[in-house]
DNA sequence: GCGACAG
DNA sequence: ATCTTGTCGC
């Protein structure tokens, strides 16, 4: 497992971090598609922290997009580099996150990242932060609907409601289980809403979350289990 | 002014 | 995020 340090030069006070999303929100790419759902590599990062030791252990896990069977899975582990600020969670996370992708052998096609994306206070969540810094294209899946408002979807599997930042779409609730919380949608770089929903259903065959969260999330849980024993 | 608030 | 066992149910 590869070890980093807090990057030279990263933001270590609210307001430096807030001066650096106002800086690379404009290089967010809207206008692609992205890659067609079911096609190619997609890859699920997460991490998981230890805020005693101030211990970070992000994973990245790539499926085939086709058969969701792994194909690739890498881990990264570093000091916890900002504390958790709603709005600016993507400081806590990316650096790890970045070594982990580094890591990984092949190119890890879609990544989905297990938070927002254009959902947020000033249209640059963790997803579309990680697609800029990495020219990759990005989606974020979301548990909670965070500050933002919906009408609750229809009952049955892809069922979809706009997620609202007063009247602006900034994501969608969409349902992957029938009668089951819906999950919050949101673009991040270089894929369109639409084909991040496909995605995302496309993900989520058996469980409300995508499997490449899922693996994800329990792969940096079993790796910090390790780092901290 | 006092909460609420992705993970 | 994290603290945490068993239990009800498909």
């Amino acid at each position: 497992m590869t070890t980093v340090r807090i990057p030279a030069g990263w933001p270590a006070t609210e307001e430096q971090a807030l001066a650096v999303q106002d800086e690379l929100r404009s290089r967010v790419v809207l206008d692609e598609s992205g890659p067609p759902p079911g096609t190619g590599r997609v890859t699920g990062v997460d991490v998981a922290y230890d805020d005693e030791r101030d211990v970070v252990v992000a994973a990245a896990v790539v499926l085939d997009a086709a058969t969701l069977d792994v194909v690739a899975e890498t881990t990264a582990t570093g000091q916890v580099s900002f504390p958790y600020v709603p709005g600016l969670l993507a400081f806590r996370e990316i650096p790890t996150v970045l070594a982990a992708l580094d890591a990984l052998p092949c190119d890890p096609g879609l990544v989905v990242c297990d938070g927002y994306g254009l959902a947020h206070p000033r249209r640059f969540g963790l997803a579309a932060h990680l697609g800029v810094l990495t020219g990759l294209a990005t989606i974020g899946v979301a548990k909670n609907p965070f500050t933002f408002t919906y009408d609750d979807p229809g009952t049955a599997r892809g069922s979809a409601s706009p997620l609202l930042a007063g009247t602006e779409e900034v994501g969608r609730a969409l349902r992957t289980r029938d009668g089951v919380k819906p999950v919050f949608v949101s673009v991040g770089h270089r894929v369109d809403l639409d084909n991040a929903c496909a995605h995302t259903l496309a993900l989520t065959p058996s469980y409300r979350l995508p499997e490449t969260t899922r693996r994800a999330d329990s792969l940096c849980r079993r790796a910090l289990r390790t780092t901290t024993a």
